[in-house]
DNA sequence: CTCAGTTTGTTCCCACGTTCACAAACTCTT
DNA sequence: AAGAGTTTGTGAACGTGGGAACAAACTGAG
């Protein structure tokens, strides 16, 4: 009973739940409440259960969730229960590193090619792919139905890989260079930004050590 | 006259107007107007103008803001105008891309130390650093007044290590394990979950191939 | 000086998200 | 079967954020 739309908040917190329902299980737990769930995923429970309401009602009034049943409704709603193919490129410091992140692969992802423009990367194995030619993505892109591509290249590239992108047929980007892509209506794009989150967390920071700013070149308050 | 705080949603954009004006200084423009920064942001001309108001009242009317000024009053405000010492703790796959990436240092930040747990690793050089011992953390976070510990060791590790941090004296984390982080009050935690980035793609993904859900299990409208 | 043109800072309103609080629905004991 | 105890799902109140629109403040020409 859920045609409506799922809030994008709702949306951004369900791999959290999925990540909290499995470490459940790997500790035999069959059922939680909300409030279990909450904790392990760092949330109020409220919000859970609100958040899980959009889902659909898979819980059991004065029992619980079924954790599996759960993960499986959650897994679905997110498109899980296929795996998705994803391009990675630019493989330089941070590309090396996805590509041999074991993490994506278990959860729903397959990494099926690495890209570069360099041709001295090219055909430098990592993680058992070969590093290929940039000009392939398009190929690529028909042949393994990819809609997913992540962007690991220098900033000033960013956008121009990301036209390629869509005109090769990816509707999904994630982006972790340092730039503002612009794209066609019906094309996706987040963007991770390192650091933003180190300068983010150096705002609070500084509010904790200087309660009172001192500011020799304000003049406080305007008289 | 901005004694008020700053609202949260406004705090996180703040670094991408900081790179939007690094660029516009790279292209020597030395004003500009709300419309163009915010093109360059990539947001809404208005949501830039009241976030900027929020820091004080920077702009000219009639003619827009300086470029050189108004950079400096961002990362002023950020925290930016000293430079922040950080350490990374798991340099594994990822640790080494982080310890690589010239983007933090170039930002305000300097990579104080490189810490694992795993003696294979202790001693080897990463972009001019030593790996050292997990064990001398306290001692680093004395000697430089170490405030922010980015955390990049498996999931299975990332509480134990964050808990050293924050007896430590590391009031700042951030966290690339995807793990739910328990910290005292005071303790600023920001998480940065890949898969959970790749899942909400998938997500709208699969909404856009699949218009009408099918979903056998599913009676449709209850009539 | 005045007027037209430009652009900021701010006000107002709406949409979205969070949290509380509680009725509805379930289990289990007696 | 009834009542006590639990826990979900949701309505309602509240807070935060986004965007349109406009008055205030500047520039420059005549
Ligand atoms: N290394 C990190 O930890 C880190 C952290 C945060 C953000 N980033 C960002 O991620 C991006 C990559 O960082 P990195 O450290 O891996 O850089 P890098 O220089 O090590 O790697 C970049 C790779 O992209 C390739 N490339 C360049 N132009 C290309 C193009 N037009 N098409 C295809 N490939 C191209 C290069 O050949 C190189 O292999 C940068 O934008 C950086 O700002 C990196
Ligand atoms: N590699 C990626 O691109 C990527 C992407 C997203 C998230 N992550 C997450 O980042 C983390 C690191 O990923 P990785 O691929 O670099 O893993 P990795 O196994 O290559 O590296 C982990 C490092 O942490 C060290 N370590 C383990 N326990 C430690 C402890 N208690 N104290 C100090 N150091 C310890 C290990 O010795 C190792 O060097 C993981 O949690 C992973 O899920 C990685």
């Amino acid at each position: 009973m859920s045609p409506t739309r799922i809030p994008e908040a709702t949306v951004a917190r369900l791999p959290v739940y999925l990540r909290a329902l499995n470490s459940l299980l790997e500790g035999d737990t069959r059922t939680c409440s909300s409030e279990e769930l909450a904790t392990a995923a760092g949330v109020n429970s409220a919000k859970l259960r609100k958040d899980l309401s959009h889902l659909g009602s898979y819980g059991t009034r004065g029992v619980g969730y079924d954790v599996e049943y759960l993960r499986y409704q959650i897994a679905r709603e997110i498109g899980l229960t296929q795996d998705w193919p994803v391009v990675i490129v630019g493989i330089g410091n941070l590309g090396h590193a996805l590509a041999n992140y074991s993490g994506f692969t278990s959860r729903g992802f397959r990494t099926v090619a690495l890209l570069d423009a360099d041709s001295a990367r090219q055909g430098e194995l990592v993680a058992g792919l070969k590093i290929r030619p940039f000009t392939e993505l398009s190929a690529i892109v028909r042949e393994h139905g990819v809609a997913i591509g992540v962007i690991a290249t220098p900033a000033a590239a960013a956008q121009s890989v990301c036209d390629h992108m869509v005109d090769a047929g990816i509707r999904s980007i994630l982006n972790f260079a340092p730039s503002v892509l612009t794209v066609p209506a019906g094309v996706d794009v987040r963007m991770v930004d390192l650091s933003s989150e180190l300068q983010i967390l150096a705002y609070h920071e500084q509010r904790k050590s200087a309660p009172a700013t001192p500011d020799p070149l304000d003049p406080g308050v305007v008289a």
